[in-house]
RNA sequence: CGAGUGGGAUGGGCAGUCGCAGGCAGUUUUACUGCGUGAGGAAAGUCCGAGCUCCGCAGAGCGGGAUAACGGCUAACGGCCGCCGAGGGUGACCUCAGGGAAAGUGCAACAGAGAUAUACCGCCUGUGUUUCACAGGUAAGGGUGGAAAGGCGAGGUAAGAGCUCACCGGCGUGCGGGGAACCGCACGGCCCUGCAAACCCUAUCCGGAGCAACAUCAGCAGGGGGAGUGCUUUGCACGGCGCUUGCUCGGCGAUACCCCGAAGGAUGGCUUAAGCCUUGCAGCAAUGUAAGGCGUAGAAAGAUGAUUGCCUUAAAUGACAGAACUCGGCUUACAGUCCCACUCAGUUU
RNA sequence: CCGCCUGUGGCGCAGCUGGAUAACGCAGCGGAUUCCGAUUCCGGAGAGCGCAGGUUCGAAUCCUGUCAGGCGGG
């Protein structure tokens, strides 16, 4: 499996939501950018509204656990951001991975 | 059995598969394999107190802040233990910023005659003398108020009054007990409104900033702007600038510096610590001490997730909740379960 | 990590050097005006001051603790 590679910089999140496309679920937004790394690379973003650190550190969790899961499917070089909501810390990883598949796939990141 | 008071513990366990972080060893030279480790009682709030680091080792005065019966514990504390006093509860027990109002200033609305000094209705005496008016004495009674000048009874008096006396309360002195706060007894005289979580006074304590501290290496190594006065140059003095706690004095720094902008990476700090458990001893206790044993979370966009089975259980599909330099406390949140000590009431024996 | 501010009707806000009906505007309710509506006028209702204690005769105000929201700096 490919090493997962994380965005680290303010810069990459803001080119994200400005330039890339996305799509949205109650329990997940997913955003896509084509990059020139030549990998595919994501970031997680949990905002203050969702929840105390203990409710933020879970959807985190399992957002990277269902990442983990597809990212072996993801062809070409994208950006991914996953922004977690409100009803993201009452779900599973496995509840979220065919949620996060389906967006992937209309974003054309997975064939 | 019921109602309750105080304190403590626990916060499911075991095993398998996939995956994560860092440690050690090996293969080997960059990834893999193996071994063992990997959130809490509050990690939280950041409310106190310290360690540690830097600020030229931090000077003086004013200001500011914190604490407040007494004795002890502690590295220290606003914490804890014991004890005294006040208040609440039938009780176990709980609560208390609990110094000073006799250094001074201020406040006490409304009501009430009067709020720290008074005389409205009264009572008594005298004069005029018809109801009544005036002058004086008095503060027992009435009414107002949270509070009216010690309370209550007796004597006393024209009427009254600590004016006198007994008891109670407060104050002062002496004696006794106690380590002290304080308690008890005797004597004395009758001077005291409340508020200091109003200003204030007294006593004690407090230099500042915080791991984004700080140290080393690498990198940038220089863009723009502003940069006095006097004396004959060197230089000196004043001023300005920066640091020194808010202000003043004093001190230090560089002839340079100051402001804006850019760049902000790596390693250390980083986990053995006033550490935890058991037993003995000292102590009412907090705590101290001796012996033995245990004793790697340490990341840096930030590690514990997903899933399966079995067991315990009323329930395991889960209460509050995630270390960020480290400790000692306090406060707050917490599904359920268990344990210890004690109190009250009833019933039974 | 450090420093600071604010919680008062449905909404915005005043009162906060203690003294009792907690003021004002908007919204909402009833009535008048109109053929109907808007505007205008009149009237009444709706908080007990984020929560819990304490000081005081008396607390929205003072003190302590706590909860929630927000701001600033490194």
């Amino acid at each position: 499996m490919a090493e997962l590679i994380t965005l680290n910089q303010n810069i990459e999140f803001r080119h994200a939501y400005n330039r890339g496309k996305s799509r949205s679920d109650p329990a997940l937004i997913t955003y896509a950018v084509k990059n020139r790394a030549g990998v595919c690379r994501y970031g997680i973003t949990v905002s203050k509204k969702t929840g105390c650190a203990v409710e933020r550190n879970r959807c985190r969790r399992i957002i990277r656990a269902a990442y983990s899961s597809l990212a072996g499917e993801c062809s070409g070089a994208w950006d991914i951001v996953f922004v977690a909501r409100f009803r993201t810390k009452n779900l599973k990883s496995t509840d979220i991975e065919p949620v996060m598949r389906r967006q992937l796939k209309e974003l054309g990141v997975i064939a």
